[in-house]
DNA sequence: GTGTACCGATACGGTCGAGTACCGGTACAC
DNA sequence: GTGTACCGGTACTCGACCGTATCGGTACAC
C-alpha cells in the first residue's frame, strides 16, 4: 500500500532513501503511460520501460514490487482534474468549456482507458487506481459544476437528465474511437453539447428552432 | 483474404472440404468469445480453446493461420443485428424497445468491446471484423429506425441531436462498467431514453413537466 | 580513506503460449 | 482392399517477458 514517496517522519530534508529525484520518478511513469497508450498494457514491457528511459530493470523492480504496482502507481501519479477550474457562473457556458477542454485531452486518456480495457478486470489494484486517477475526479468536477447550476436555479433540482450527463459526455468520448476510428475532438465534443445535453437539460432558448 | 469457408465452383452439394460440421465451428467460435469476454484477448490460448471444446490445437490451425484471424472468423460468424425488428411505427416506442433490447445484451457485447479494447489497435483485420460483427450493424440499423421517424415528420429532417444519437446510446452503453463498476441494464438504459434521448429529439409531450 | 547505499548493466531461471511436426485412427470414394 | 484426406493427441521449437541475482561504479557521510 504505501510503498514509495512517502514522507516519513525521520526523512531529513536534504536526504533522499532513493536517489531518483521525482523528476526522474516521473519520466517513468510517463514513459509507460505513453507505451500502454501506443502499444496496450499487456505490451508494454519492464524491459522496454528501462530501455526507453536509460535506467535498468533493477531500479524500477527495486522501487515497485510488479508490473500492475508499478503502472498503478504511474496512474496515480498523473492524477489531475482537467477541468477543475471551469467557473463561468453560467452552466451553459460551463459545459461548453468542459466539452472543449474534454476534446483537448481526449486523445491521450480515452485511449489509455482503451488499452487498459482488459487490465480493469483483472487486477484489483490498478482497476482502482484508474478510477481513482481518471474517472472519478472528472466526475465529480463535472458533478460540482451541475450542483452549481441547480443552486442558481438554472435547472430544477431532480431534473431527469442530471444524472446522466457525467455517462453521457463520457460516453460519447469513449465510443467515438470503435464507431469511426478516430478520437473525439473539441468540435464533435461541442456539437455535442448543443444538440443534446443542453436541451436536454432545459437549457436552450429556442429549443425549437 | 479469401482464407476459409469460400464456396469454392468445384464442390460438389453434399461433399464438405472440412469435415467439421458448421455446428461444431460454431462450439469453436462460442468458446473463444466466451473466453476473451471472461479472461480478455490475451488472456485467451489456442491450447484453451481446443481443451475446452475437446478438439486439439492442429484442428485450429488447420482452418485459422493464427489467433486473431480465428478470432476475427468468430466475430464474424457471430454477426448477429439485436434489434433489426423493432418497427413500431412510432420512433418514440422504437427508441425505447431499442433501449430494452440493447440493455439485454449489454452484458455480454459491452464485455467483449471492452476485453477486446487493445486489440483494436494491434490487428487491422481483428479491428474491422469487430466492426463489421458488433458495430455497424448495431448503427445501422438505429439510423434506419431514425430515418423512419424523420420520413413520417416526427422529428424534422437535419434536427442537430440526429447524429448523436447512436453515438449516446452506445456511449453510455459503454462507459457504465468504467463509472461504477457495473454493466448497464435495461432499466437504466430506458431511463436515459426517457430523459436525455426523447428530450433533445424533441419527442416528449410535456417538455418543462 | 572507508563504509554504505544506491544506480546501471547484464545474465539467468522459469513460465507460458504461438505455431509446427508427426503419428495413429477413421470415414469415405472407387 | 487401397488410397486419400481429414481428425485428435502429443511432443517439440522458439521466442517473449517477468522477476531475481550478481557485479562494477559512484556519490555521499564521517
Amino acid at each position: 500500500m504505501t510503498s514509495q514517496a512517502a514522507d516519513e517522519p525521520e526523512t531529513v530534508v536534504a536526504s533522499r532513501r532513493s536517489k531518483l529525484t521525482p523528476e526522474r520518478e516521473q519520466e517513468f511513469f510517463d514513459a509507460v503511460l505513453d507505451q500502454i497508450r501506443h502499444c496496450g498494457y499487456e505490451s508494454v514491457t519492464m524491459e522496454g520501460i528501462a530501455a526507453s528511459t536509460r535506467c535498468s530493470k533493477s531500479t524500477l523492480y527495486r522501487q515497485w514490487k510488479t508490473k500492475p504496482q508499478f503502472v498503478a502507481a504511474a496512474l496515480r501519479a498523473s492524477r489531475r482534474v482537467r477541468f477543475a477550474g471551469i467557473d463561468t457562473g453560467s452552466l451553459t457556458e460551463d459545459l461548453r468549456q468542459a466539452a472543449r477542454a474534454a476534446g483537448d485531452w481526449s486523445g491521450k486518456d480515452t485511449r489509455l482507458l482503451q488499452s487498459l480495457g482488459h487490465a480493469l478486470t483483472d487486477d484489483r489494484e490498478l482497476a482502482e487506481a484508474l478510477r481513482e486517477a481518471l474517472v472519478h475526479p472528472e466526475i465529480a468536477a463535472l458533478q460540482e459544476m451541475l450542483e452549481r447550476g441547480v443552486a442558481r436555479g438554472e435547472v430544477p433540482a431532480g431534473h431527469p437528465a442530471l444524472e446522466y450527463v457525467p455517462a453521457m459526455m463520457f460516453g460519447v468520448l469513449r465510443v467515438r474511437p470503435v464507431l469511426c476510428g478516430q478520437y473525439a475532438d473539441a468540435d464533435y465534443l461541442a456539437g455535442f453539447v448543443e444538440a443534446v445535453v443542453l436541451p436536454a437539460l432545459g437549457l436552450t432558448r429556442n429549443p425549437a428552432e
